[in-house]
DNA sequence: CGCTAGTATATAGATACTCGATATATTGAT
DNA sequence: ATCAATATATCGAGTATCTATATACTAGCG
């Protein structure tokens, strides 16, 4: 099994997708959390869209790279925390690294 | 001057232009050669497409980020070969720094 | 010499994605 | 009470990408 877990047809898996991947990567997070983080880590470069970020999360959960459950604790708001599935995570690795040949010259 | 260079109004500058210019950081080459690069260093995992990847070395000519000048060898075939410009290549370098952020944990 | 495969750039229609705006609702601060 | 921040979500318009197609040159083969 070498081969990445969904075939990329290309490139487009996009970066908004690889960031997301990675950002989860490092645990799980709800959606908001992971806009602010992105932002953070990029210092700036990267600023994140929220109209671009739920509609990707939905597209990922229903690929079955992302799983995301409701928070329902009570007195606290409610979120969707969001966690790596072990195809997620296979998926997740193996970009990072490709991505890594690029970045690290 | 610690902005990048171009404004990036989010994450659209896709994946594609951040692998081709992190490709053309280590030396100018021609687009067919980019694809070649890409899909080697990638592991196969990224995949370009040709038809896609034409337009984007357009664009990002227009942009000011590269600059392509035909080949004019004779008894060589034509082609036509990108260079970074110092523009490019400060975005370049700006893009991979915040990617660096994602990649390595 | 004709055939095929690989090199090399380019464009177009259909599709998919992202942007920016908008909507809703809760929490914390002043 | 009011404002800003948190938190998720959707929609139309604009943009980018995919797939297929087109052109043309080079090298290798029998």
């Amino acid at each position: 099994m070498e081969r990445p877990v969904i075939e990329p047809q290309s490139l487009a898996k996009s970066c908004n997708e690889a960031l997301i991947l990675a950002c989860l990567e490092a645990g799980p997070r709800h959606g908001y959390q992971i806009a602010l983080d992105i932002e953070a880590k990029g210092g700036g470069f990267f600023r994140f869209n929220h109209g671009t970020l739920y509609p990707i999360l939905h597209k990922l959960e229903k690929e079955g790279l992302i799983k995301g459950s409701w928070s329902d604790e009570a007195g606290a708001r409610k979120r969707k925390s969001y966690t790596l599935t072990a195809k997620g995570r296979r998926y997740a690795g193996d970009l990072r690294a490709a991505w890594r040949e690029f970045i690290e010259h």
